[in-house]
DNA sequence: CAGACGTGGGC
DNA sequence: TGCCCAAGTCT
């Protein structure tokens, strides 16, 4: 092992707000040898705990991949899996989805969470099918295009599916970079410019290996480099790591606002549509009433901007469905 | 740009 | 129990 201390920046730098300086400082951090020793620690450590996940076999489709990503937005990898095989069971292309109604999207996404996100990548098959003759584009400005692919996403399968030297930036990325190269105890609340700059000063220069730094690095801060208790010990560059080498000081920035829920609208949206996924039945104005409490405004409301969204049908005779979906009953 | 947008599991 | 967290996107 080399001396890594004596190539380390103080840990008492003040954090760096210009763009340039923090790029800068990263690139001294991680001085060509101390870099190649990052990438080959990580990508070792990767191809020894790699998790088999269904989405990451070779003979996974770009369209197989950007499922998977979308459906990975802010939901766990344990609940995606089986949705993800029954999804790619049942539409193995954007053509099939497309030719789906988009209710059938949403009631399939089950209990995902944020189920615009069934409709967007049903609005993004047939964009697919209308601009790219069925296929998912490789180039990233033609991957933002679509519904529900937003800068992360669209690296992601651009990475992933097309092998593209393309930087991924998610939350784990940005929790291991803060830590190994910042210092610091969690990344900002939101992604800054410095993060990104970052990240593309981190890629590895070899084709080959920058294939798989950005899932690398990413399962590295989903298995190892956890958000709230940290397996230090099991990381593979915990010796190089500026946050352990500082001692792991406490977190001092901005903090982000929890999550409320109870009694929001998204907890009414999501009872609403639980009752519409789990029937093909149109239901009645009485039976959505039913699911909150009665002289509520808040539930017309929310039935209204989910008929806003997309997200449901509403029928002649004051009744709802997923949207499209046919009523199978008879 | 802060806030909305689902859901379930861990501590 | 209640808060935090999980491969973000959109407005």
């Amino acid at each position: 092992m080399t001396d890594l201390k004596a190539t380390d920046p103080p840990v008492t730098d003040p954090p760096a707000t210009d763009p340039q300086a923090t790029v800068a400082k990263a690139t001294a951090h991680a001085s060509p040898g101390r870099l190649s020793t990052l990438h080959r620690r990580i990508l070792d450590w990767y191809a020894l705990e790699a998790r088999d996940l269904p989405w990451r076999d070779p003979g996974t489709s770009p369209w197989g991949v950007l499922v998977s990503e979308v459906m990975l937005q802010q939901t766990p990898v344990r609940r995606v899996e089986p949705v993800w095989r029954q999804w790619m069971s049942r539409w193995p292309t954007p053509a099939a989805l497309a030719s789906s109604a988009s209710g059938d999207a949403v009631q399939a996404w089950g209990r995902l969470g944020y189920p615009r996100r069934a409709l967007r990548l049903h609005a993004a098959a047939t964009a697919m099918v209308e601009r790219h003759n069925g296929d998912v584009p490789g180039t990233l400005p033609e991957l933002l295009a679509l519904p529900g692919v937003g800068a992360y996403t669209a690296a992601a399968v651009s990475a992933f599916a097309f092998g593209q030297r393309t930087a991924v930036v998610d939350t784990n990325v940005r929790r291991v970079f803060a830590r190994a190269v910042g210092g610091s105890g969690q990344a900002a609340p939101s992604l800054t410019r410095d993060e990104t700059n970052l990240a593309v000063a981190l890629l590895p220069e070899d084709h080959v290996e920058a294939r798989t730094w950005g899932v690398a690095v990413m399962e590295l801060g989903a298995l190892v480099c956890l958000a709230r208790s940290p397996r230090c010990p099991d990381c593979p560059v915990r010796d190089l790591c500026a946050w352990q080498l500082a001692g792991r000081p406490a977190y001092e920035g901005p903090v982000r606002r929890a999550q409320s829920w109870h009694g929001t609208d998204r907890q009414c949206r999501g009872v609403i549509l639980a009752a519409l996924r789990a029937t093909t039945e149109p239901v009645a104005q009485c039976d959505v009433d039913a699911l909150w409490p009665a002289d509520d405004p808040q539930r017309d409301r929310c039935l209204d901007s989910l008929v806003a969204d997309g997200l449901v049908e509403p029928l002649p005779g004051g009744r709802f469905r997923l949207p499209g979906r046919q009523d199978l009953t008879n």
